[in-house]
DNA sequence: CATGAATGAGAATTCATTCAT
DNA sequence: GATGAATGAATTCTCATTCAT
């Protein structure tokens, strides 16, 4: 399983042209606001509930951010764009699309496992808020699927992969397994505490299954 | 592709036991917050919209419905319940589970080119209410969940499907390749109309593919 | 103690020029009235309440009353009219100053014994109306006080009661010693139920202690 | 007549421990709310109404007091408990009885004389509070029963007041008797303005008139 | 008369955002 | 920068009153 790319998920990225000093407390923030919007829902949360986790001061939130959403169009895009970082690291590695596959399904759902507030908030809250049509956010989880969409057209063409299905739906069935299991992670639908292995070994066997069925389906093998 | 179940989801299920003009009424205040928290988003979506847009007065909706809150669980409890016992007539059907699963994939997203508001509101909104963490509704998902691990333990038993992947993980994978198929219908990151064979058979395709997905797998023969 | 005039209290009076049926119907909407203000205070009441109370359809009140205050009120008149008749027979009858003040507290709290819904409302409601301050339940009130002042100048000139104290206030002391009295059974402060003698025992010693602390006073006899 | 204790019933007691400014303002919504209440009584006064009688923003009031309810029970709780102070202070003080309830009866009337909105409420409002009924405040009442019947009890213990009347019934004449006396005021059914000796002699006469009857009973002196 | 569905003004409360210190 | 008091628009919910049947 890759173990790079998907540490870059973890680590704070930009903070802007400013002191030091300022650019910890805008993470503190964002942080802090990632736990709130992961517990209690963006509509929910209240700036002071934000400031009240980020140990400041609630008026100080609209020195760093114009408003509330504008928190959450942050974390989404800052956190969003070393995520594709990532994805594109997996797509230009020279492996079979299978590798890259469960590269993807790794990145994701080791995302979950080291920051499962910041996965539960894209999942659970960016795709509610008005702005994910917007434009920017619009491409940017577009992004996502093309470039899984990518990985999938290289593999039909190298052969590897089945050409007679639509890549774009393919895409989707793929990100969306993987969605799905991770929101049943996220809801605890189900428990990885319960499961062989401990957690760890739980997210790897689900990385496996989708990437499993995903690529050799689920029909007995004297049945495909 | 199943033709009757699916057709249940779209007739209004209870009303409860008051006169048919009250009945009427009610579910004219059900549609319309279907359609209002379809358009704005359960939390942006004010009363007096769900209001106008039933053509009744804003006060009314509360001879009705207890709050705004349950108005969405009411919407989720009647429509799921409906859906639930259409995959039940499913799993009942004495077919291999490869065409129970087409079905179910029919069923879903049936449901969503014939009410796509509906679905809308399932999808993207239940979620995320605060409700949906209640035994009731959580039970409610699990069914579908379960419903169709059901499906895939009894092919596994028959023989017909592979026996060496976990059926709840897989379930999942299922479920969430036709959730995101759908979500990307319903933020239109894809265009059925733009598609060859219109809408219709836009639909057709994505059941197929990712039932087809989900069987056989994406590998090319020779490299499964 | 005196039996006859406080049973007029209990008697429904007036009812209108109308048939027998509507007169009966306005009455239970005022029985119920009385009963759901006791209950719950006057603004909390609503109106459904009433009407549940008194098992009709709610907006048949505005057959009867053209609106909620006008139901508060016209407890108020009716019952009042009918306390004040009572009171002026006892202002009527031939004996001494004491025995009339005797009469005048078994009134009041036997008129609680009997209707303790109908005091409450009294006591606790109609003071706080709006249309307490209007003439005509400003003169109402203004009877009662009159009616006892009456009894005590009557008692100053016939020499039975002091004659240097000023009547008006002396007379506020007497019914608002009677009022706590009331207001301490009806937010149940005191419970005659405890009491040596029954509920009936209680109120009896009530208007005896009301009446001698009133005439005698509660200084030892070589003190005063 | 008592000129210490019932000043105390004018000085805000508690503020909480917050800032000087904070506690200041917080003051002047409770003082805004004494008038506001005493003015339109509790159900009709709108929080805008409060406010502007503050001079404060509409939503400030929110950051002082959960609710309108909140406000009520603080003025209760605060201005309550520096009452029974002061009524503790005259209960042990080395006096007979009779000049102890001298001392209470001026307490309530000065309180009145020199805080008319704040008797206002505590004697028209708070009663009808729901929380009237709660185990805190109708302790609170109590207790202002309970000092005065002790108030009696040691009187008659001490042989100056006469043993055969039960002290508690006792205290509510007294305390009835000058609260009626209050309500008259309040609600100006007399006037003292028009009274010989003005609003001060006035209230003097009245809190003499009340013992005096309390003591020595209305009787005339051969009659008792 | 009787019903109770329908109306909508009114009030409480919340909370994002601003601003004086 | 930092603070949190202050503001008031927005929204939910209540319930007296009206009105069609």
């Amino acid at each position: 399983m890759a173990r790079g790319p998907q540490l870059a998920l973890c680590s704070p990225i930009d903070g802007g042209p400013a002191s030091p000093a300022r650019r910890e407390k805008r993470e503190a923030i964002l942080e802090a606001a990632i736990e709130v919007f992961a517990r209690c829902g963006y509509h929910r949360a209240r700036v002071s509930d934000i400031a009240r986790e980020a140990g400041i001061a609630y008026g100080l939130v609209y020195h760093y951010f114009k408003n509330k959403e504008e928190i959450l169009s942050t974390i989404f895009e800052e956190r969003w764009s070393t995520f594709l970082e990532a994805l594109e690291a997996v797509e230009r590695r020279d492996v079979p699309a299978r590798e890259k596959l469960v590269s993807v399904a790794a990145l994701i759902l080791n995302a979950y496992r080291l920051r499962p507030a910041w996965v539960k908030v894209l999942v659970l809250e960016i795709q509610r808020s008005s702005r994910f049509a917007e434009p920017g956010q619009l491409r940017a989880v577009g992004a996502l699927f093309q470039g899984v969409a990518r990985i999938l057209r290289a593999g039909q063409q190298s052969g590897e992969l089945r050409r007679d299905l639509d890549p774009d739906i393919a895409c989707t069935v793929f990100l969306g397994g993987l969605e799905l299991a991770l929101t049943s992670l996220v809801l605890e639908l189900a428990r990885p505490d319960a499961a062989a292995g401990g957690a760890d070994g739980y997210y790897l066997r689900v990385a496996h299954t989708v990437v499993d069925v995903f690529l050799n389906g689920l029909a007995a093998g004297d049945a495909s």
